[in-house]
DNA sequence: GAATATAGGACTGGTAGGGTCGGATATTAT
DNA sequence: ATAATATCCGACCCTACCAGTCCTATATTC
């Protein structure tokens, strides 16, 4: 359905909580479910990769919780997005691999012309930044 | 993954064959199915779904077939997808209904961001026609 | 050492997508 | 007429993936 993963929104959604708080505060996984209403052990989850990522940092213990590792202007939504799908935001599959990966590859007429579309969303979600969805 | 379905995919091939042949070209499901591979009911399918969106004409029969019903620069990928899929592509579901749609709506903070990125999406795939894909 | 936070593996359940099968209908050619 | 060949279309399977849950381990603070 090209649509984003519910995962990336819960991720964006908890991001740009952060990015709205003072830089450094720490924010805990429970925070952000109850903020948000969003299931806890999912989210967890999401910010155990964004942490993975360095996207975030993360502090553990009973003061823990995460910070943001990356000024919101630098963030981009690209990042997150492969961070938390491990894949780009991609139209076709044949972009990632060669002739490996698709066994249409050389029959496949569509892939060149995809690329610019291809080509056009990449910069789309390489220039939003979490910054933005503020 | 944000990424297109292997339907809209066989669909565009389809119209990209099509586009190429002089126009009026009878074309059958079996023909396209043998020059790219491709599993010949689930394209048959698809140009049922086309017809169905009058993207293509059909013709019955013995000597039956498909014929484009709109000039490829006329033909929008936007609505072959949206034929195909019974979707516009979207980033996010929360832009096809209003609050009964998603349950996050009064929470859902990226909401109003992902805007623009969905339209710049689409005006991508509402520019982008089969022509071009040729 | 109790409380509370992240870390992370294992598992479940629902759903959608890709693909298949069988039969109905229309058209042409013999 | 009837055989051949095309679209039409509903029903079905099956696999993969996604969202969500559960449970336990580990780190840190008080």
């Amino acid at each position: 359905m090209l649509q984003l993963s519910k995962k990336v929104e819960y991720g964006l959604i908890a991001l740009r909580h952060m990015a709205m708080k003072p830089s450094g505060n720490v924010v805990t996984t429970k925070e952000l479910a109850n903020e948000y209403d969003l299931p806890y052990e999912l989210l967890a989850k999401i910010m155990q990769k964004l942490a993975r990522g360095g996207v975030v940092r993360s502090l553990q213990g009973v003061k823990g919780g995460y910070t943001l590792a990356q000024r919101p202007s630098d963030l981009k939504v690209a990042l997150v997005i492969r961070i938390i799908d491990d894949s780009k935001p991609m139209v076709a599959e044949c972009y990632t691999e060669g002739p490996e990966g698709c066994y249409l590859f050389y029959n496949c007429t569509i892939r060149r012309p995809l690329g610019k579309l291809q080509r056009n969303l990449n910069v789309l979600f390489d220039q939003m930044t979490v910054q933005e969805i503020i």
